[in-house]
DNA sequence: CGGAATCCTAACCGATACTG
DNA sequence: CAGTATCGGTTAGGATTCCG
C-alpha cells in the first residue's frame, strides 16, 4: 500500500490553523506573491474565455509577472508542477521551447488567486485612505 | 486638495502584473501566511453565521492561529489595521483588554482568504499524491 | 531560450527580556 | 494581558555567470 492510498483511508481532517498540519506548509507555499501572479497570469492569458488558460512560455511568462527575477520565477514554476499545479512541456526546437499550462487542479485555485489579485487592485484606493488616516492619527 | 482626492480624481488603473504598480506591494502584504490566517480566523471565529465575524481577543487569535509568535501576530494586526481591513478596541481593564474586528473592508477580503485556506486544506491529499509522483519520476 | 549554480545581502522571524 | 525592544540565526531572493 502506498502512502498515498494510506492518506485516503485515514481520511484526515486538516486544519490550516493548526501548526503542525501538512495544509499549513502549503497554505505557506500558496501565501507567495510570486505564486499568486503566476497563477493568475496563466489563468488569464487570454481575455477569450475559450482559451484562458492557454499554455505560455517561460519568456513569456517572465514578461507579463513584470519584476520577477528568473531564479524566482524557474522556483516558482517548479514548485508549482512538483505539487500538480501546473504542467511543464519541452519541445525540442533550437533553441528549446518550454512551455507551462495550468492543470485541473491548477485551474480550481487560479480563480481564488485571481480574486486576490483583483482585490489589491480595485481597493488600493480604499488601503491608501486608510493608511494616510492611520499614519496621521499616529502623528 | 489632499492625496486621496487626487487618486480618485485620477481614476488609476492599476494591475499588479506591473512591477511598479502599488497594489503590487499590496499584493505582497496580502500574499502572507500570517495574513491569511489571520483573516480566516477573525472570519469564522463562531459557527453561528449571524455572528461569524465576532471580535476576538489577542490572546483568543494567538490560540487559534496556533504556532504564531506575539512578534508576528502583532505586526500582522498592525498592518491590517493600518490598511482599514481590522479595527482595534482597547478597553481600560486591569489588565487590559485588547480586541480585534474585520471592517467591512476586511469582511470582503476574508472570504477569499478562507476560501485559500480551504483550498490548502481539501487539496492537501492530491497535492501529496502528485509531489510522490513527481520525486519518484526525479529518482 | 530556458534554465542551473554560485555568491551575497536584506529581510524575515523566532527567542528572550522588559513594561504598563 | 497585550504588548515593545533588541539580538541573532535563517532564509528569501537579486545579481551574475555559465550551459545545452
Amino acid at each position: 500500500m502506498t502512502a498515498a492510498q494510506q492518506r485516503a483511508l485515514a481520511k484526515v481532517e486538516y486544519d490550516a490553523f493548526l501548526a503542525t498540519c501538512p495544509s499549513r506548509q502549503l497554505l505557506d507555499r500558496l501565501s507567495n506573491k510570486w505564486v499568486t501572479l503566476v497563477l493568475a497570469a496563466l489563468g488569464d492569458a487570454c481575455s477569450a474565455p475559450e482559451d484562458a488558460a492557454r499554455p505560455m512560455r517561460f519568456s513569456e511568462l517572465s514578461r507579463r509577472v513584470a519584476g520577477v527575477s528568473q531564479k524566482m520565477l524557474t522556483q516558482t514554476l517548479r514548485s508549482l508542477e512538483r505539487d500538480g499545479l501546473v504542467t511543464r512541456t519541452v519541445v525540442a526546437t533550437v533553441p528549446v521551447t518550454v512551455s507551462y499550462e495550468l492543470t485541473e487542479l491548477g485551474l480550481s485555485l487560479q480563480e481564488t488567486m485571481r480574486t486576490l489579485k483583483s482585490w489589491a487592485q480595485d481597493h488600493m484606493d480604499d488601503v491608501f485612505t486608510h493608511r494616510e488616516d492611520y499614519d496621521t492619527r499616529a502623528a
